[in-house]
RNA sequence: CGGGGUGUAGUGUAACGGCUAACAUUCCUGAUUUGGGAUCAGGCGACUCAGGGUUCGAAUCCCUGCACCCCGACCA
């Protein structure tokens, strides 16, 4: 897109209330806007982001399995009193409203009701299962207070998604690939090497749940971890002495053990029969005899995961978006407007467009230091210069934002770069 | 929800209880510039969060409310 067209405009400052990296700097860039604490919208640019992220999510959560759907963010009042999660005295952080005819309904804070109540009108067979749902979703939660921008807020957007198995074989089946396929997430968004699957307190069914810890002062958890065989556990599980024998089962090696701050970026949980029970969610097996479903949930916060991201990823003059991820591949700054340099640029704009290429195109009419400042806030990690200076020898200037120097070349050589 | 802090042009800051609420930036005009947020000149933009009180006089002091930030609790 024209960067001309883009109604956004960064920002020398952050504004005063905002303390947090991720919000200062997304909020300078021109990614988002904060509407109340804890509510963000989100500007074009960082709509292109979440898309990145979500399409990552998505192609992941595909390749296990996974089928897309989307559940309503209105919830029926007595589907969660089935599960007794109705009440303020259960859950305290719902958002209720009422309908013009009295009767109330809430906002969804997660998703297993919805979902077990859904799967309990389609499956009755063994045949049926195993099924795995999701969906991305806005979430409400009245947080007794929210915090650090995009990290902890009271609207957010997330993935969800439930397994339906025939038993716990089968579930753990499941579980292994989901975190597989977890970890692809996170290497592919640029923090993998700082996340650690994490051993958190399980419930009902299971000894631990797992979380995805992300190593960051921002975060507000803390994990004890072990670098070496990327074993981590977090802080609660290991202060509570009910679980000492448990973590002796995990074999880490306790001279390594570090302790740092995290942000919990994903968890997937054991649910067992925790929700088919009080929904009545049964299959007929092989022999005819009535089975609960064996259920597990795995979830990641989208804006959470991009905060995370500009957290670890930037540096002095703003962020510095991993390639996955960025809202345009390329970012091309027109330096100059005599005729020859506005047509070069003009021109390998359309080249990339045609190439299917995403391109944040400069073609405002501003001084170079202003459009190098705005490139480096912005972040997209490959930016092509054209100038007056370049088109006389028919080049372009590549360079790429985690570098200091830059790099002339023919437009056909700085192509085959992205 | 407990504790602490802060509310002043779009943004960042200033202003002893006292003159027309100042400066920077953004934005608009013009000139000179044009490879790392240029320079100069001019201009627009604020009933100082809301309501009440003290005072001859309140952005400034007091009370109430609201909003935002931070610490803690909570996070099924």
């Amino acid at each position: 897109m024209r960067q001309s067209q883009l109604f956004t405009k960064t920002r020398r400052e952050a504004p005063a209330d905002e303390t947090s990296k991720n919000a200062q700097l997304l909020i300078r860039g021109g990614y988002i806007h904060k509407e109340i604490a804890g509510v963000y919208s989100y500007l074009p640019l960082g709509l292109n982001v979440i898309k990145k992220i979500e399409n990552i999510i998505r192609e992941e959560m595909n390749a296990i399995g996974g089928i897309e759907m989307k559940t309503s963010v209105f919830q029926n009042k007595e589907i969660w009193e089935k599960s007794n999660r109705w009440d303020d005295n259960v859950v305290d952080n719902w958002f209720k409203t009422k309908l013009k005819n009295g009767g109330e309904v809430g906002l969804s804070f997660t998703n297993e009701e919805a979902y077990s109540n859904i799967l309990k009108q389609y499956v009755s067979s063994y045949k049926d299962l195993p099924v795995y749902p999701y969906d991305f979703k806005e979430i409400f939660r009245n947080e007794a207070r929210s915090k650090s921008g995009i990290l902890r807020g009271r609207e957010f957007y997330w993935k969800a998604l439930y397994s339906f198995s025939k038993d716990e074989t089968e579930h753990l089946k499941f579980y292994t690939k989901a975190t597989e396929a977890y970890k692809n997430v996170f290497n592919r968004v640029g923090i993998g090497d700082k996340t650690y699957v994490t051993y958190a307190s399980g419930g009902t069914f299971s000894k631990f749940s797992h979380e995805f810890q992300t190593v960051c002062d921002a975060g507000e958890d803390v994990i004890y971890f072990d670098e070496e065989n990327k074993q981590a556990v977090n802080k609660e599980l290991w202060d509570d002495p009910l679980s000492k024998d448990l973590l002796q089962t995990l074999n880490m090696d306790i001279s390594l053990v570090k302790q740092k701050k995290a942000i919990e970026v994903g968890n997937i949980f054991t649910l067992g029969t925790k929700f088919s029970e009080p929904f009545d969610l049964k299959y007929k097996n092989e022999k005819g005899e009535e089975t609960l479903v064996f259920m597990g949930s795995y979830g990641i916060g989208l804006g959470r995961l991009m905060g995370t991201i500009v957290e670890l990823l930037s540096d002095d003059n703003g962020i510095v978006w991993p390639k996955e991820v960025s809202p345009f591949a390329v970012h091309l700054v027109r330096l100059g407007d005599n005729t020859e340099t506005i047509s070069f640029a003009d021109k390998l704009y359309a080249d990339l467009q045609k190439k299917n290429i995403e391109v944040l195109y400069d073609d405002r009419d501003l001084r170079a230091g202003e459009k190098f400042a705005d490139s480096d806030l912005i972040g997209i990690p490959v930016r092509f210069v054209v100038s007056d200076k370049t088109v006389a020898e028919n080049k372009v200037e590549v360079k790429k934002r985690t570098e200091g120097e830059s790099e002339l070349m023919l437009a056909e050589e700085a192509l085959k770069i992205l």
